[in-house]
DNA sequence: CATTTGGTGGGGAAAAGTGGGTAATTAGTC
DNA sequence: GACTAATTACCCACTTTTCCCCACCAAATG
C-alpha cells in the first residue's frame, strides 16, 4: 500500500530518494523491492509500479485492440525503467522520464494505493488546486 | 462514537494529543485503535476516520465516475496518514495536512459521530459563528 | 486531601534524506 | 581495437527529522 505525500529533492546528478515509507511497501507484502517507473499516459507525471502491478498493466495492454495497444506500448511500455533503489534509497531517472514530468529540484511523491505517482512539486500543487476547486461544492453522502 | 469538543496544543515539533475520549472510542467498539487522518474536501479542516469508516469512504470513492474519482484520490486519499497514537496519545501530522487546516498552536477537535474533525481553533470559531448566524431565524419543529 | 488520568515539554537514539568522492561502466573517437 | 571522456553506480559522511521514552504539571476523581 502506498499512502501519503512526500517531497524530496533531486540532486545535481539527477538522483532522488524514494520515500522510506514507499520503499518499505516495496519490500514487504510479497513485493520484490523493484519498481518500474514510466510515463502516465494522460497526466504530466510518472507512475511507479511494483512488479506485480506492472505485470497486471502489461496484461491489460496486451488485450487491447491493435491500434490502441501500439500507442500504449510506445507511450508507456517503451520508456519504462526498472529500478532497485541504491543503498541510500535513491534512483536516477532517465532524461525522457524527467522531461515528461518536467521534474526540477523539488520532486513530489503521491501514494495512490497500489502504485504511486511522481510529480514536479509545482505541477502537483497546480493539479491539487484544480481538484480542490472541483470538489468545493460537492456534498459527500455517506 | 465521537462527540464533544476539545482543544489541545500542538508543540514545537508539530505533535498534538488526540483527546483521550476519542482515543477510547478508537479502542473500543470493534475498532482497532488506528485512525486515518486526511483533508476535508470542502472545508478547511481535517477529518479523522477509524479504520472501518475509512474503508467505507474508500468504497464510496471507488465507485465514483472517473473524473470525480481522480480528484477525490488526489485531494483525500493520497494525503491520508494512518496513525496509531504513541504512548502519550499524540500524532505528528504531515505538513500537507497541517497546511490544509492552517493549524497553528491551538488545535480544536470536534466529534461528529462516526468521525471527528480537526480544526485550527480560530477557523473553528469563525465557522461556528457562521453556523449560528445561519440558524438564527430557524425554528426547529419536533 | 490523596490518587489517578490527561496533556505538555524535552532529551536521546535511530532513521531518513542529502551531498560529495571514487570506482566502474559505457560511449564516443581516433 | 585502444584510448579518452562522460556517465552511472556505489560507498561514506554529515545534517535533519522522526520516533520513543521519561518526567512534570494540571485537572479531575474519589
Amino acid at each position: 500500500m502506498f499512502q501519503g505525500e512526500f517531497s524530496n529533492n533531486m540532486d545535481e546528478k539527477g538522483r532522488v530518494s524514494i520515500p522510506a515509507a514507499f520503499r518499505d511497501s516495496l519490500n514487504n507484502f510479497h513485493a520484490d523491492g523493484k519498481i518500474i517507473i514510466t510515463r502516465s499516459h494522460n497526466t504530466p507525471c510518472l507512475i511507479a509500479y511494483p512488479t506485480r502491478e506492472w505485470k497486471r498493466l502489461q496484461a491489460v495492454i496486451k488485450d487491447m485492440p491493435a491500434e490502441l495497444k501500439r500507442h500504449f506500448i510506445r507511450v508507456v511500455i517503451t520508456p519504462s525503467q526498472e529500478f532497485a533503489p541504491d543503498r541510500q534509497g535513491r534512483v536516477l531517472l532517465a532524461g525522457v522520464l524527467r522531461e515528461h514530468a518536467a521534474l526540477s529540484r523539488s520532486v513530489h511523491f503521491a501514494g495512490t494505493g497500489e502504485t504511486f505517482e511522481i510529480w514536479d512539486k509545482a505541477s502537483w500543487d497546480k493539479q491539487l488546486e484544480i481538484g480542490l476547486a472541483a470538489l468545493k461544492d460537492f456534498e459527500l453522502d455517506m
